[in-house]
RNA sequence: UGGGGCGUAGCCAAGCGGUAAGGCAGCGGUUUUUGGUACCGCCAUGCGCAGGUUCGAAUCCUGCCGCCCCAG
């Protein structure tokens, strides 16, 4: 079907880790979610000759994700993890997670909801998980590095590394890794950075891999079928308490399901149709969730203008390097599959910032992350938490 | 129970004798390791109901029903 998908031959690279000892003496951990990326991250880390460790995490319960296409971390996804290890001969192991990852990315998921955000779960998932736990384990595991199958670059700069987007720009994971600091960035590595994701699929054929032809991840690894709002309402029921939709002009226009089913943005599932207003005019715009306000339950909506913002606020900011400099100008990401727009740094402070977007943007809302760029738009500076964004007076 | 107006898909509606626009909502798809956005496709054998006129009616006529406004 994706016939930019296929390269037929594609011979071994040599995968240098730069760890500065025989690779045969270097122990590398590479975390493996049963996908294709991080199977063939495995493959090309082993055939350059370093003494690898697969080590796979259970994440939550084996039974609701086990047959799911398209996932990671749990049931069939073990067992395509394990087949790769064998197939590839190096030993391999399955950490039960559960708990931490239910305690600090399920649970964090469900309140930021109730706090009328919308999370990333992918994001803490690396930042907790994945680049604190897993990585921990990697050194009691006398690993001198750990290596994922994230698209993403780690150079090394004048201050020490530097993360890059993806060679594949449009395959580029970097939005999710912005909050990486520079000491786990440091023990870290990421083998498949330069490659698109065909050149990927084609070492795995060569391989002989399973999951070669696996499909590409999408949705949060832990809903079943992309219904993220059971899982909260099952967590968190008052999450799906219904409460009122109210146009910014203060019309109740209808009431909603709850308020985790809704997204600063998001036109669809509102169910409100076309009205006539008090002058006798017709509204028949499509209508966007402005501003979402869970301590009345209440879903502000209005109009596509509605929605504009040229200042945003961040906080947590993670640094990778030195911060930006004040009026810096700066790329900014606030969406993984957004390109990046134009920006300039109004203010950094601690561990949080504000930055002024060069045109307004649509639909930026808390929860999310606002991930800086060089002006390249290659070399990720840092990010931080978005947690409010306004627009400017005219000037 | 005098006068006037209106009843077209879930909502807002165009059409005013020639065989049902459009928007919104909804549904499906594409895109996407978050949510969302965007884009593409689908969505009224029928126009409150029943008769009538006509080659032909949502469009004209009659009756009924239901809303709304004004006047009692």
């Amino acid at each position: 079907m994706a016939v930019m998908d296929h390269i037929d031959t594609i011979a071994p690279p040599d995968i240098d880790l730069g760890l500065g000892k025989p690779r045969g003496e270097t122990r590398v951990v590479v975390a493996m979610s049963g996908g294709v990326d991080s199977s063939v991250t495995a493959g090309l880390i082993a055939e350059a000759g370093y003494d690898v460790v697969g080590v796979t995490l259970q994440l939550y319960d084996h039974g609701a994700a086990v047959g799911r296409k398209g996932a990671c971390c749990a049931g069939q996804d073990i067992h395509d993890a394990r087949q790769v290890a064998e197939r590839l001969g190096f030993p391999h192991y399955v950490l039960d997670y559960e708990s931490r990852f239910r305690e600090q990315v399920i649970d964090d998921f469900a309140d930021s909801y109730l706090r009328g955000e919308t999370p990333i779960p992918c994001v803490r998932c690396n930042q907790t998980v994945k680049f604190q736990d897993l990585l921990t384990t990697a050194k009691d595991l006398g690993a001198e590095a750990l290596c994922t199958g994230h698209y993403v670059r780690r150079t090394d700069g004048p201050d020490g590394p530097e993360l890059r987007r993806g060679a594949d720009w449009s395959k580029d994971q970097s939005y999710f890794l912005f909050a990486t600091t520079p000491d786990q960035l440091d023990y870290l590595r990421f083998p498949l950075g330069g490659m698109s994701k065909a050149e990927t699929r084609s070492h795995a054929r060569r391989f002989g891999l399973d999951v070669a032809d696996k499909p590409d991840s999408q949705d949060i690894c832990f809903v079943p079928n992309g219904r993220y709002a059971d899982i909260v309402t099952k967590l968190r029921p008052e999450a799906a308490d219904p409460g009122e939709i109210v146009h910014i002009d203060g019309a109740v226009l209808g009431t909603h399901k709850g308020i985790v089913h809704y997204t600063i943005g998001q036109r669809k599932g509102l169910g409100v149709g076309g009205r006539r207003l008090p002058d006798g005019t017709e509204d028949t715009d499509p209508l966007y969730v402005v501003r979402l306000d869970p301590g009345e339950r209440r879903v502000i909506v209005g109009p596509r203008s509605a929605l504009g913002r040229d200042v945003v606020q961040a906080v947590d900011v993670n640094w990778l390097g030195a911060a930006p400099a004040q009026g810096q100008p700066v790329m900014v990401k606030l969406r993984s599959a957004q390109a990046a727009v134009s920006a300039s740094l109004n203010w950094a402070s601690g561990k949080s910032l504000e930055i002024r977007l060069a045109e307004p943007q649509f639909g930026i809302s808390p929860g999310q992350a606002a991930v800086i760029y060089a002006e390249d738009e290659d070399r990720v500076l840092g990010g931080g938490w978005i947690s409010g964004a306004s627009i400017s007076k005219d000037t």
